[in-house]
DNA sequence: AAGTCGGATGACTAA
DNA sequence: CATCCGACTT
């Protein structure tokens, strides 16, 4: 046992050595499942051990030594931006494993994303071996999903129950408005939506909304619709995403006895992103982790079931998930919540330069109330950041673009650039410029393959085939394609499922030829029906046969008569809907071969659950460089900084820096929001390693309208030895590109006092002053988009008129206020640059609208008529004629089957056959 | 029942 | 700008 610590603590090198009161527990050595142990090799059972252990606590700094060898009682590791946070994580769980401390089933580890959970597991099996394949390393969702399907026969719910996204909800919010006759464009199922969400992320139920509910119509009618919600998910046999969470924490209080199994099951849980977790997610953990609730009825059924052992990291700084019920409470309360808490910090940063970091305190340390850290580094300052304010969107993204040239040219690669927004529909422009200059990139989300039409409508007929209950899937699909089945047929069928109290699925079996009520429809629309029928029951005897999933989808595809519509259009739109869904085939079979006894019920439970993230490549572990590991090509990552939290990049491109825009116009006036919007901002400069950019436009185009926007107010906070101010090199152009313009009549409206009434003073940042409350010359106050900066036609309301005239050749570099037109120049070159480049490399003028699925252009095939090509999903075929140059080319194909395709070459999987 | 047209309306972030 | 929904037509 001595020897077994002295190895600890020559290995950790912790100046704080580790307490000897640390006695190992009683549990058996052999009962841990041993397979990398091989009893015959060399050496004892208990040298190897300590190897072991040795490994894992190796080159740990004292911190974290001892947030990973903490012995016992509740653990709050307070982890810094980039502190090695998964790195005490994941060795936590292998030291508590190694020590004895915990058996592998008994260890539930929650994650933030399926990725981090799939990195957990690997690294910490790469410490202490294949046993770790026993742990529950997963997302809150993913576990609920789990425990509400082991638990299917106490909730009264089959197992195949169907997860609701948001679209889904909101379907059903929408038959339910309409169905009571209100206006959904005057009480609208996004905001009812919302409202319930927040109320279950809460844990209020129906009930308790109704009785807390205030007086006004508004809110009894919100209490009402809740609950007919609520009565139409439990009918389906469908939960929604917040319900995953809280129906198991309503199970396990209802049925004490149900939590003491998990109690017993899980005796070490450990939380990630603990920051990030709402009011259910919480009571998840404690209900685990309590040893008492002060409830009699609890108590006593848990007498035996002392709570788990519990570790939670966090920061609180990087808390960005308020919008979905986040609270920041849970973390900041840790200690009075689980007594006798014992919290590490983890300060000391290895991911950034001392230049980025310094950058980050300054954004950070504005947020009132905080709680100071002291994040350092023993890195160099590195390189200054660059500021950059660019005339328009595209004129940003060819600075970005021009930049990660250079730098490229330098020998960056690819992979080692992420450029993230505040929103979606940022990554347009960037996406445009990175095609037209013919560098790889990935955006990750955005619009989620599994949001396309096609892809929710295949989804849907696998979904009402695994769970007949499910009326609003089978809604989805019962016209789609158009069968002939329409408002009428249906109003039929929902009026016998009413009047009878059964599923809509049900009913519409006695509308079939020779049904009870078959004679309600007209002859065609019966056998329509028929067909639909024996169809969702064919799928479901697939089902229960075993039969691969990637069939099963074929079938649902090919007899409902889905995938011929789309081949025989000639739409190219529809081709790459064609494409989708051969990608949605490629997954199921994936899957099938991964998991063989899989069924549908599990294919659609890993297809609800997907993260953005998760479709991003592994990144290099601890200090190895990215191309080492990267087995794809390296690309150009674009995405949300929601997104890119726990990802690190060597150069990072923050856009759209702008006031309204980040911060965004809906947390303008609240400070608790905009103080999310300025931990988002340090989540995002706390990506970079080695080089950050901070750009934005002084115009953006909001539903085609033109409006300036002024600096973002995070900008003034970053003092100017950190930064090396690219705008200020282009004063001069400034007043050049103004007077070579003519725009002196502009210059007059722009530059006029009348604008400056804002008077806003330097790092006031006093609210209010992101033209929220203004309307510019253009400005209809039309309500959404149209408060942040302000609409405008032309030039004449740039934001200099906020600042005055002087401002706007203010030497400070703080001065970022202004939009610079003297950029222009630079948008000229760029452009012409960006045009002679496209066109030598023949990508002509293509315009991707989602270039992600599109074709690089070196993958295009060059095809003349006559040729034999082969395509993925139509065989064989020879080529009759072509349309177009370029990508855009659309070859008619004769194939072998006998049909005759139009295709779209950027999209189609289609290739010379030899 | 299905296709076409035009007006209204809308995108912050996400499992 | 772009999608969605309802009214209208075939």
């Amino acid at each position: 046992m001595n020897d077994l610590f002295s190895s600890l603590s020559l290995a950790g090198g912790g100046s704080k050595g580790v307490p000897v009161s640390a006695a190992l527990p009683g549990a058996s050595v052999d009962a841990v499942p041993t397979s990398d142990y091989a009893p015959g090799s060399e050496g004892s059972r208990e040298a190897w051990r300590e190897e072991k252990i040795a490994a894992i606590t190796r080159g740990l700094n004292p911190d974290q030594f001892d947030a990973v060898t903490h012995p016992e009682g509740p653990l709050l590791v307070m982890a810094g931006a980039g502190s090695g946070k998964t790195r005490v994580l994941t060795r936590r769980i292998a030291w508590l494993l190694a020590t004895d401390r915990v058996r592998p089933w008994e260890v539930l580890a929650i994650t933030f994303t399926n990725k981090a959970a799939g990195e957990m597991r690997e690294r910490v099996e790469r410490l202490v071996g294949n046993a770790a394949k026993y742990m529950w390393v997963s997302t809150f969702h993913s576990s609920c999903v789990r425990i509400l399907r082991a638990e299917a026969e106490a909730l009264g719910i089959t197992r195949s129950f169907s997860i609701y996204d948001t679209a889904d909800s909101k379907a059903l919010l929408t038959r339910i408005i309409k169905g009571r006759g209100l206006d959904p464009k005057r009480f609208t199922p996004k905001g009812f939506a919302a409202r319930i969400s927040n109320a279950k992320n809460e844990l209020i139920g129906p009930a308790a909304f109704a009785e807390t509910a205030a007086p006004d119509k508004m809110s009894q009618l919100t209490a009402e619709i809740y609950a007919e919600y609520q009565q139409m998910l439990r009918r389906a046999n469908a939960f929604d995403f917040d319900d995953l969470i809280a129906e198991v924490v309503y199970l396990w209080r209802r049925r004490p006895e149900i939590l003491a199994k998990y109690r017993e099951k899980f005796r070490h849980v450990l939380v990630d992103e603990y920051q990030d977790t709402n009011p259910a997610q919480y009571e998840l953990v404690r209900l685990l982790a309590l040893p008492r609730f002060g409830d009699p009825r609890l108590d006593e059924a848990l007498d035996a079931f002392p709570g788990a052992e519990l570790t939670v990291v966090g920061d609180s700084d990087q808390s960005i998930y308020a919008f979905r019920g986040a609270t920041i409470r849970n973390i900041e309360e840790f200690e009075s919540d689980f007594p006798g808490a014992t919290t590490v910090y983890l300060e000391q940063n290895y991911r950034s330069t001392g230049t980025i970091l310094s950058l980050a305190n300054a954004i950070i340390s504005e947020n009132p109330g905080r709680h100071k850290k002291n994040l350092w580094t023993e890195a160099g300052d590195g390189a200054k950041a660059v500021l950059f304010a660019a005339d328009s969107d595209r004129d940003e993204a060819a600075f970005i673009v021009r930049e990660m040239r250079d730098l490229h040219a330098a020998g960056t690669g690819w992979d080692e650039f992420a450029v993230f927004y505040r929103t979606n529909s940022q990554s347009r422009s960037l996406e445009e410029m990175l095609t037209m200059e013919g560098i790889p990139y990935r955006v990750v989300g955005g619009t989620k393959f599994y949001d396309r039409k096609e892809v929710k409508d295949a989804i849907a007929y696998l979904t009402a085939a695994a769970n007949p209950a499910d009326d609003g899937n089978l809604l989805r699909i019962f016209n789609e394609p158009k069968r002939g089945l329409g408002d009428v047929a249906q109003a039929k069928i929902r009026e016998v499922a009413s009047s009878r109290g059964v599923a809509f699925g049900e009913a519409m079996r006695e509308f079939v030829p020779g049904g009870a009520n078959s004679g309600e429809l007209s002859a065609k629309a019966s056998a329509a029906l028929g067909a639909l029928v024996t169809l969702l029951d064919n799928l479901r005897e697939m089902d229960s046969a075993g039969s691969p999933l990637d069939e099963i989808l074929d079938t649902a595809l090919e007899d409902s008569g889905y995938l011929p519509k789309l081949r025989a259009s000639n739409n190219p739109q529809d081709d790459a809907r064609v494409e989708n869904l051969s990608e949605l085939h490629s997954v199921a079979e994936d899957f099938s071969l991964s998991e063989p006894d899989s069924r549908l019920a599990d294919f659609l439970e890993r297809i609800s659950l997907v993260a953005d993230s998760d479709q991003l490549p592994d990144q290099a572990p601890e200090n190895q460089p990215a191309s080492q590991v990267e087995t794809s090509k390296p690309e150009v990552t674009l995405m949300t900084v929601h997104t890119a939290k726990g990802l690190e990049f060597n150069t990072v491109f923050v856009t759209g820096m702008e006031d309204g825009l980040f911060p965004h116009n809906r947390s303008l006036d609240d400070p608790d929001q905009l103080a999310e919007e300025r931990r988002l901002a340090y989540v995002a400069v706390t990506r970079a390693r080695k080089r950050l950019y901070l750009t934005r436009s002084a115009a953006r185009t909001v539903f085609g309208e033109t409006m300036y926007m002024p600096a973002s107010r995070f900008l003034n906070d970053i003092p100017e030895d950190l930064v090396d101010n690219r705008r200020e090199a282009t004063t001069m152009d400034f007043y050049a590109g103004l007077a070579s313009r003519g725009y002196d009549d502009d210059l007059d409206e722009g530059f006029s006092p009348s604008y400056g009434s804002g008077g806003r003073s330097r790092g006031g940042g006093s609210g209010g002053w992101g033209g929220r409350a203004r309307s510019g010359s253009g400005g209809s106050a039309s309500g959404g988009f149209g408060s942040g900066g302000y609409r405008s036609r032309g030039y004449g309301s740039s934001s200099f008129g906020e600042r005055g005239y002087s401002t706007a050749r203010n030497q400070d570099p703080h001065d970022t206020g202004a939009g610079t037109f003297g950029n222009s120049r630079l948008e000229r070159l760029t452009t012409a640059r960006a045009l002679d480049e496209s066109e030598a490399s023949g990508a002509g003028s293509a315009k991707p609208k989602k270039a992600a699925k599109a074709k690089a252009a070196g993958d295009i095939p060059v095809l003349h008529v006559g040729q034999k090509v082969r395509h993925d999903i139509y065989g064989n075929g020879k080529v009759l004629g072509l349309e177009g140059e370029g990508p855009n080319t659309i070859a008619t194909v004769k194939f072998t089957s006998g049909s005759t395709k139009r295709l779209l070459l950027k999209f189609a999987p289609l290739n010379p056959a030899d």
